[in-house]
DNA sequence: ACGGAACCTTGATAAACATCAAGCAGGGGG
DNA sequence: CCCCCTGCTTGATGTTTATCAAGGTTCCGT
């Protein structure tokens, strides 16, 4: 690959202490590509082919069970996905699919592991990254056996209005039920959320959720830096 | 650390492939340490301070939110917990307390992340581990949001059963109270949801469960190695 | 502009689950 | 041995959430 994405790459954390030519050699293998929206790139049960960055765009990572689905996780700019899966050299546990148009930049899982085994620096970046993720696993478990779908949309507008500057001014990133499935509900479900939340100033048109009683809402939320802050 | 506990320590996956001398040196920096039931060992939001080994007896880890507890995980030996927050030099996501008298090897955080930076087959054991255990939690979300009470139970049931030798004899490790909270439901749930199993072959007496029509029961469950399999 | 297709909302109903309140059974300590 | 405590169960009830069905809005393509 060849382009004005790659300073981004090495600047993630994941990279950017690795050995310079390690991460050439990684980036020689890799494939940087467009991909239209919804579209499949990868199926829970098969094995783990590549590590995947988002460039640009949004990939949606879900699970079926049953003939029911749910949202797992929104991968947006600059997130990667997979890791685990490829690390182990195991099959995926969730499928993927764009949510848009995405620039998304494909590493070889074989390439991944042959730098991890070789290169010390990525080695422990990799286990930052792994624990970081693992450690957001597991605040959305808690997330969910511990609230209520209506506590769960609520905490979830908190943590989108200060990731969006704080404004009380909120552009939802994804259509409404894919929101839903992410907080673990239904379209209905989440549509009655949003009403119940009206007498805590939460006014909704289409995207663009605005705020006008923060303190009321928090109140209602109780967010803890336990559950709900990205970084602890 | 002088015992015979020491071979099967240093036999763990996360262990087994890390230098003589480091190994010896964090054994040397741990303390062996039996504790009484009911003790409280860790509490969410404090800073990690040790990794634990599970010797004997058993450690519940559990989240609180809101005066509401919910129990996350039961770790029996040879397992280990808080890693991540140990890596990260982050506080506790859950708090830890003994469910029975149990034996604990307690290993300074700081001698970790120090054997970690210094020894490279440590860090890639740690790896596998974390991927591990991030790939569990992300099954158990995946149950969690995808399955009914009774569903939980089930599979659960059947993953017990084949824990245990498949011969449809299951003791349960732990107190039905805490089962249901593992699972997602009250006590009182629990009970009512093994009355529901009973038509599909699951007898109850106290801490012996008897399933007497797996066949039936795995209709109802319809396991899945992507949610139930403890390898994958 | 029109038709159609998503998407979202609303209402009615049903299922799943929690809560509250007793009551029962078994085991450990006096 | 008996008592009491704890854990479990059961029943009645209420809340939360899902499902089904219908209507409305927006936006796109023809």
């Amino acid at each position: 690959m060849r382009s004005t994405d790659l300073p981004q790459v090495r600047a993630l954390p994941l990279f950017e202490s690795m050995a310079e030519a390690n991460f050439e050699q990684l980036m020689q293998a890799a494939y940087l590509q467009i991909f239209p929206a919804q579209l499949e790139l990868i199926k829970e049960g098969e094995p783990a082919d590549f590590l995947y960055v988002v460039i640009d765009g949004c990939v949606e990572l879900y699970a079926r069970w049953n003939s029911h689905e749910t949202v797992m996780e929104m991968v947006r700019p600059l997130g990667t996905f997979i890791l685990a899966a490829v690390l182990k050299d195991a099959v995926y546990l969730k499928s993927g699919r764009t949510n848009q148009r995405s620039k998304l930049l494909l590493i070889p899982a074989e390439n991944v592991r042959e730098a991890f085994r070789n290169d010390g620096a990525f080695a422990r970046a990799i286990v930052e990254e792994l624990a970081g993720c693992y450690r957001e696993v597991v605040k959305q478990q808690k997330d969910l056996k511990l609230r209520t779908a209506v506590e769960r949309l609520a905490n979830s507008l908190l943590a989108l209005d200060s990731e969006q500057g704080g404004r009380g001014c909120i552009e939802l990133p994804y259509d409404k039920r894919t929101l839903a499935s992410l907080l673990g509900m239904t379209p209905e479900n989440l549509s009655r959320a949003f009403n119940t939340l009206k007498p805590y100033g939460v006014g909704v048109d289409g995207a663009r959720i605005r705020l006008t009683d923060t303190a009321s809402l928090e109140r209602l939320a109780k967010p803890t830096p336990l559950i709900d802050d990205a970084t602890v």
